[in-house]
DNA sequence: ATGCATGCTAGAGTGCGCTCTAAGTCAAGC
DNA sequence: GCTTGACTTAGAGCGCACTCTAGCATGCAT
């Protein structure tokens, strides 16, 4: 029940399967254990490992970034330093990056305003018989 | 004055001149008027558009949603209520990908935070002489 | 008039993140 | 014992949005 198996950590990490074998050979990182078949099952630790992971891409860290991240946790405890650093600019960066996203947003919100009034302007217009 | 080149207009929208010869070519749309020399110039108008049109990119419109919009406007006026449900759409889910990316940061937010204690408590430690 | 920056074209190339294919293995149920 | 279905592998393919190349034209500045 703490062992899930790839359909049931596809289900609870909206990732695909293919997704899951793509991330673990790309960032060559957790070492998804098998069953005496050979076939993955996906623990707890291992599980929100993923879902963190999904957090990093979800905010547009690339690949390489999340793998340089997992180096340093692979290389132990005294690399915890540098992955806060990493965490703190990208946290920088997505920052910088919604800023930027609810400016255009603004922006796209007042062109729908203007379309509004001038849709409103259209009918009001018609009513009257203009 | 009111006229700009392409490097003029290169450093006020911040696209590469090759990125606005791409969206000329890939949106169709807007006739870029040319000098004697057959080179573009760009008008306020033009420049206005470009910089909606960067909106749309940066909250992550693809060029064929841009490109369907900017159809519907060369259709003529008509078409406006269609445009605005382009739009109104588009802002619907730019605020849920908002939605997620503050849950993801939320989540990294709560990762470095757990850094910073367990550094904290590493460094009172030594301090300490523990 | 010469040199250099700026711009032009068509089309090829790149990087990213998946996404799919093909052929095969394994375990459970009928 | 056979089928079904979830899984395995290596590697190819895809879609997107640029980004660059090569070779040529134009036009201002010395």
């Amino acid at each position: 029940m703490s062992q899930l198996s790839v359909s049931e950590a596809v289900a609870e990490t909206g990732l695909s399967a293919h997704t899951l074998r793509y991330y673990e050979k790309e960032m060559l990182l957790f070492e998804v254990p098998r069953d005496s078949g050979g076939r993955r099952f996906y623990t707890r630790e291992l599980l929100a490992a993923i879902k963190f992971i999904s957090a990093l891409r979800a905010t547009g860290m690339s690949i390489q970034g999340i793998k340089d991240y997992i180096d340093l946790y692979r290389r132990g405890e005294h690399t915890a330093q540098q992955r806060m650093g990493l965490l703190q600019s990208h946290e920088e960066l997505v920052q910088n990056q919604l800023k930027k996203t609810r400016a255009s947003l603004e922006m796209i919100r007042r062109k729908i305003a203007l379309y509004q009034t001038q849709l409103d302007a259209a009918a009001s217009a018609t009513q009257q018989g203009h």
